[in-house]
DNA sequence: TAACCGTGGAG
DNA sequence: TCTCCAAGGTT
């Protein structure tokens, strides 16, 4: 049979149901306790429980996730909240863009859903930063609703039960783990089928050193019968971050820390120094800046995905209070929407108060 | 399609 | 120290 845009054959399909049973019962003995799966558990936890594991641990999203849940029991907490407030709460974790979409669907499903969560993949995709995993996630986990995902977890699951070649990423391979996906998820436990999937790849099926002898759907695992179960799924070379030089000059002003909202795509809206592209002369940024006696604390390295930030840091006194910005006490900062990079510019100056730059043997 | 968006833990 | 990468989404 020809494999269709979202079907999958025959065989593909006794192999998907067997599958699912064994990983139903594994589950329901195994599964971690996580706080989103407590019972009376809302689809608005649900909802930032996804949100936050995109590209997050488990153990990172933790604390987040209560403190959450604590300010923000509802959508509506958080939509009548402001977007620094929300900012404040996610800081420390990154892709802040994240806490900017929940925000945004949070006042959105006020205004259109009378503050309930919508249930159905099409309602749920229509919410900013869901996409086609997480609108999957939502529809099954806290409706019930037979609605596919495919995670990072799912892939390397699928690829290595099914031994699928190929770029995960490539159309045609998501193509068909989707339509594994579907038929996983065409079942009336949907959620519990598609957190299996993801617990087996978070627990078991790892991206190195897989667990095959503890794993419940080893006997039919074409990858581990192979014997080279990381074969799957092929990965693409990554590409290495770039590196970027930056000034960074922090203004002083009676004992507090000039910060500015990041215009940046990265860190957008997020509280940093004042920072700009290349190696400036810092006499003169502090001139525009109205700031004098400057200070110079070295250089701070800020990796990440994409590139590699060479911070020349230096602070300088200004000589009037700010009328733009926000003026921070450095040991002050929880709530506020600093992040990390903040932290290590904030941490540059405190410790290296004399001007010669310190080395490290 | 590919680039971009943070951070920290594991090995 | 360094590489990999974790319950992705948007542009």
């Amino acid at each position: 049979m020809l494999r269709g845009e979202n079907s999958i054959g025959p065989d593909e399909a006794a192999r998907v149901e067997a599958a699912r049973e064994a990983l139903l019962g594994w589950y329901a003995a195994s599964a971690r306790a996580l706080p989103w799966r407590a019972r009376g558990t809302t689809a608005w936890a649900t909802w930032v429980s996804e949100v936050m594991l995109q590209q997050t641990r488990v153990e990172t999203v933790l604390p987040y996730f209560a403190r959450f849940m604590e300010r923000f029991p509802t959508p509506r907490h958080m939509a009548e909240a402001s977007e620094a407030e929300v900012l404040g709460q996610w800081a420390g974790i990154g892709y802040y863009r994240r806490a900017r979409f929940l925000h945004a669907g949070a006042k959105a499903v006020c205004e259109r859903h009378g503050g309930e969560v919508p249930r159905g993949v099409e309602a749920l995709r229509a919410l900013d930063g869901v996409g086609e995993y997480t609108a999957g996630a939502i529809a099954s986990i806290a409706f019930g609703e037979r609605a596919a995902l495919v995670d990072g977890n799912v892939e390397r699951v699928l690829t290595r039960v099914f031994a699928i070649e190929g770029d995960p990423k490539s159309s045609a391979v998501k193509k068909h783990l989707w339509a594994l996906a579907a038929g996983f998820a065409d079942h009336p436990d949907a959620g519990a089928v598609n957190q299996s999937l993801m617990e087996l790849g978070a627990t078991v099926c790892a991206p190195t050193a897989p667990r095959c002898l503890t794993c419940p759907v080893r006997s039919m695992c074409r990858a581990a019968q192979e014997g080279e179960p990381e074969r799957y799924p092929e990965k693409a070379p990554r590409k290495a971050p770039r590196d970027e030089d930056w000034t960074a000059l922090l203004g002083l002003y009676q004992g507090r820390a000039l910060l500015v909202q990041s215009a940046l795509g990265r860190w957008e809206g997020m509280l940093v120094p004042v920072m700009v592209p290349g190696a400036v002369d810092p006499a003169s940024l502090a001139g525009r800046a109205g700031a004098h006696a400057v200070m110079d604390h070295g250089v701070v390295v800020h990796v990440l995905t994409h590139a590699r930030m060479r911070l020349r840091v230096f602070s300088a006194t200004l000589d009037e209070a700010p009328t733009e910005g926000t003026l921070v006490s450095m040991d002050a900062l929880a709530g506020l929407a600093v992040p990390k990079v903040t932290l290590r510019v904030l941490s540059a100056v405190r410790s290296s108060g004399d001007a010669a730059p310190r080395r490290r043997r």
